[in-house]
DNA sequence: GCGCTTGTGTGCGGTAGCGTCCAGACGGCG
DNA sequence: CGCCGTCTGGACGCTACCGCACACAAGCGC
């Protein structure tokens, strides 16, 4: 938590609902804690919540063979955990874990459908958010598969930045690694030459973002990419 | 085609439905021609119509930079283009393109949103294939990442394999390493291997498949593991 | 202060895949 | 029959990244 946070009050999936919709959302909702690396689902749990982060975030995790796996999204208060729910069906297709300590708002899974009956202006928007969501996954498959991990390492920085309202943040190299799918060592080398250029500073286990713009240049398109869909789209 | 064809009567997803609502969609539809190559759409491209393939298939492409692309789905007479329509959103965000010749059941983009509407069952039915395109790409961004060129081709050519419904198909090496993001004699090292095993026998531009069960051990278990969650959700 | 845990840096050989160019090989067509 | 376009195969050096093992360094508890 650093001086330069820029407090966000809300969840912006939720702050866009006319007002008495909202009131019933919040009404439904309880707010807990997300506590770092704790793991909220893994692939085929049942959903028996969903999430719309407020400060904290959440990462989407992919596993794939014994201890590779791969982060497919991410989850801060732009956006929520459940969409599987939104389609009908209540099965975890990822690991949650979060990336981020802070809180969310939480509202059972059952609550949460008939919500969705009840205000097409929800559904809208939450239909809205799968296509986003969507779009970035193929988005972030390409990106994994040509880009190199310091352009790599870039894109997540930043878009861990606007989840985590602050330009200091926790996230060790290992979990970075785990992240990318890359070698711890792999970050270390990206992250000393991003420091290097004094685009970021770090120091055991502390990320502070100094050179936003510099860091998008060093940035594969990708992230841009990403943040004009969703201004396009749910801005 | 070949001898071995499994004439599949229409599209899985239609099928499903009862019988008043498949009789108003079938009506709603025309058939049309596939042509291997077509470019149905490319990102950003407004979607007039989705497509409901019967016997030829569509290739999901995101292109990422100047000459570097992904195949990130693949949608046969189990599934249809045109995702975005039903989370409200009339925009491609992949490049689509034929894959198979053959034939699909084509609608236009606002008589389908008008079904979607009136059908409950299509409405679920879609929602859970969107599910399933969701939970698969996530797959292939991890296989992507972590899978060597010939389990990710024996996975390719399974996957083929089930929508043409015939053993044998046409694809050139060329266009394979397009579709897997890698070199076109990367390609060749991958299927001479296959073929030394007898899994597979190609020629020019026509693949066939010997040994499926080999093939299968071939590929990476991401192959497998998608059968299985379409199975589960939609079988 | 000492030891321990946690995080970061280094070095090494190994490999999958890259970019490129050239060579053969098959088949259709004039 | 011979030519040519299309498809496949091989060879080159090169790069990014891997797996592993080990060294250092900063903070924390005692």
């Amino acid at each position: 938590m650093t001086s330069k946070e820029r407090a966000p009050a809300v969840n912006r999936l939720l702050e866009a609902l006319p007002r008495r919709d909202l009131r019933r959302m919040l009404d439904g909702c309880e707010t807990v804690k997300l506590a770092f690396a704790d793991i909220l689902y893994t692939p085929g749990d049942r959903i028996s919540y969903v999430y719309f982060p407020t400060s904290g975030f959440i990462s989407l995790i992919m596993p794939i063979d014994k201890s590779a796996s791969l982060e497919v999204g991410l989850v801060g208060n732009e956006g929520m955990f459940g969409i599987p729910l939104a389609l009908g069906l209540d099965v975890s297709p990822v690991r949650a874990v979060v990336q981020g300590a802070g809180s969310a708002l939480r509202m059972d899974a059952a609550t949460f459908c008939h919500e969705l009956g009840r205000s097409p202006t929800l559904q809208r928007d939450i239909d809205r958010y799968v296509f986003i969501h969507l779009s970035q996954l193929a988005q972030t498959a390409a990106c994994t598969r040509f880009h190199v991990i310091e352009a790599r390492l870039a894109r997540w920085l930043l878009m861990t930045q606007d989840r985590a309202h602050a330009d200091t943040f926790r996230i060790t190299q290992e979990f970075l690694a785990l992240m990318l799918g890359v070698r711890r060592v792999g970050v270390t080398g990206a992250a000393r030459s991003l420091q290097k250029r004094s685009l970021i500073h770090y120091s055991r286990g502390d990320i502070t973002v100094l050179d936003r713009r510099g860091l998008k240049a060093a940035s594969c398109g990708c992230y841009t990419a990403d943040r004009e869909s969703y201004d396009r789209i749910l801005g």
